[in-house]
DNA sequence: CTTGTTTTGAGGCACGTGCGTCATTATTGA
DNA sequence: TCAATAATGACGCACGTGCCTCAAAACAAG
């Protein structure tokens, strides 16, 4: 017979039957309450090994009522990135809602640390289960984030990373992502030699600098024809976005590709667009969005640098939730991935 | 207050009260059983409606002891590709495991559509809940999967295509795979012109002839300059193989890139590589795959088109347990993407 | 020994659904 | 109208776990 008989898993009743105790202690050991015996619970604890005991999520999320209600706190900005973040989260709370799982979007100053620690400070356990921040790292924010967990509430960093809290956010590596941008472009840029235009809305955030860092080792290890120019910084300033944009390629006119560092690529490459520069400059911008996907339909962009909104997404609501059932979440799925989008892989 | 209440979900409980019936009779309409007036049902399924209804999977799987056995049906050889795959099955497992869901791997030859028919033929729905296939199309293997699904076991072809199961398959659009390859290459190879290598094991799978088409397409559209050669078929034989891949490269002293189509690279990237061909000629493969992740590493390849392979036997699972379910499985995060592979994303 | 304390067992209800049985009511046909 | 049939209700058990109470047993200290 090819097929193997499914394994039928052990119960609760199984445990106290091989422990040689009532269910009862079973119940007492496996919900850590007190008043067992050590040797009694080392007992209980070799029956579960013993029989490779794992319990009923299922069954205990029924029999608890439990429920999880996740909160995302994001940034208010008109980003299209940060909307589509927002669909995928109407979209996963769906695919979820099965594991009794429900999420809320809650918009937050990201400018202003105060005013996101007191958000994070009215949470109660009772209403919130876990929070998922999009935030840049703050003092104030990851006493925050401290708080919470003491309090009995998952957190988890959220595409914008935390120092503190290293391997436990859901987001890209950042710098591998420039890295990735400066060897698809100077890969497109073929034997050329000239100077690479670098946009940002600001250098201040931590995820624009790694990037930049990437980037620039690449470039410079692998691509010594190429020179990346200092960062322009928009500040979210459309005229002032077009000045540096036309200034740099008049005082560099041997440019040869254009990095978009910054999310939100609309500005920058709508004002380049409009400067109707040589087509064979390279252009490399991040996150897919609709308008990069229809810049790189009408091949106005060469390649979209990306993560996958509603993998991040899901992620996070996976990891969350292996927070709160305290769960290790399997790797190799958590991983989000770098994405090349193309003409042809959009 | 920012944060909304947890919607309680109604239960069979509500639904009866709200329709006036019991809940023997909203369980009669719930599970299709017969001996309810028509009226009855209608007014139950409006109350469905309008509680926004939906049971409870987990307590009904409780209820039922469902257990879901799922078995992939993979060809036998001993491909680095398949061997990822039957490493994320067991992976996958786990992560499933929570849910009920336990999969077993069957190698089947895929030469003989016979014997993979007479494999499906043999289940039972006792035994199994569903198959994944992973086989060329035959007019066998097709009605076999046709008796599965009268048998009530849940079928969808994995990876390799059915045409008849259009939308109700896994895996990628391998037209759009090649154009890939081809736009990847063709940016690659910049604007230098000459011939592109094209190798196969043998271009009688339909998975080969469609990246082949995809990436003609593309080449012949975008780069003009670009001449892709007739396809080097090798037959999975490696003195044939290192034969004609040496001819080739003779007979066209203008190759510019190479094109391996088919899933395993191992052979025709070790024979090109021995043969120490001028390094900037592109070299482009499919498949994520120890063997081809080290080339790329160590330039001996310039890019991977993939699709990942774990998020395939997971899309496989989630789309057999809602056909099991009879629920739709939600397409965004079913949608497989082809990956492009560089070293900086890896 | 008794007393007090800790540890354990027995049992029951709950969660939401599936699936029985049996009795009761509504509807139909003659 | 009466019997036959169809439709419905009332009720109970099951699934595996969490959590509660109360009593029984084991143990410690005096």
């Amino acid at each position: 017979m090819p097929i193997q008989k499914f394994m039928i898993r052990p119960t609760t009743k199984d445990l106290a039957k091989a422990a040689g105790v009532s269910r009862a202690t079973v119940d007492r050991v496996l919900n850590g309450r007190e008043g067992v015996k050590q040797k009694t619970v080392d007992r209980v604890q070799q029956a579960i090994k013993d029989l490779g005991f794992v319990r009923n999520l299922q069954a205990a999320n029924l029999a608890k009522s439990q429920s999880y209600r996740f909160v995302f706190a994001l940034p208010q900005s008109g980003d299209q990135f940060l909307e589509q973040i927002v669909h995928h989260i109407d979209e996963a709370e769906k695919i979820f809602s099965s594991d009794n799982v429900s999420c809320d979007v809650h918009h937050i100053d990201e400018n202003d640390p105060h005013s996101i620690s007191d958000f994070l400070d009215t949470l109660e356990q009772n209403d919130v289960t876990g929070v998922a921040i999009m935030s840049p790292e703050t003092p104030q924010v990851r006493d925050a984030i401290a708080r919470l967990q003491d309090r009995g509430i998952a957190a988890l960093p959220f595409i914008s990373n935390q120092t503190m809290m290293d391997a436990d956010w859901v987001g890209i590596d950042n710098r591998a992502a420039g890295a990735t941008a400066a060897l698809l472009l100077g890969q497109f840029v073929g034997q050329r030699s000239g100077s690479i235009m670098v946009i940002s809305e600001s250098m201040q955030s931590r995820d624009s600098l790694e990037r930049r860092l990437g980037f620039d080792d690449e470039i410079n290890l692998n691509f010594p024809h190429l020179r990346a120019l200092p960062s322009l910084e928009t500040y979210g300033n459309d005229v002032r976005a077009e000045e540096i944009i036309a200034a740099s390629l008049n005082s560099n006119p041997d440019t040869v590709g254009i990095y978009v560092v910054t999310t939100e690529a609309r500005t920058p490459l709508t004002i380049v667009e409009a400067l109707e520069i040589d087509p064979m400059i390279i252009k490399i911008a991040h996150e897919r969005t609709p308008f990069t996907v229809n810049a790189l339909r009408k091949k106005a962009l060469n390649g979209i640098i990306a993560q996958d909104a509603g993998h991040l997404v899901r992620s996070a609501i996976r990891r969350l939730k292996g927070k709160v059932d305290k769960r290790q979440t399997l790797g190799s799925q958590e991983n989000i991935r770098i994405d090349i989008l193309l003409r042809t892989n959009v």
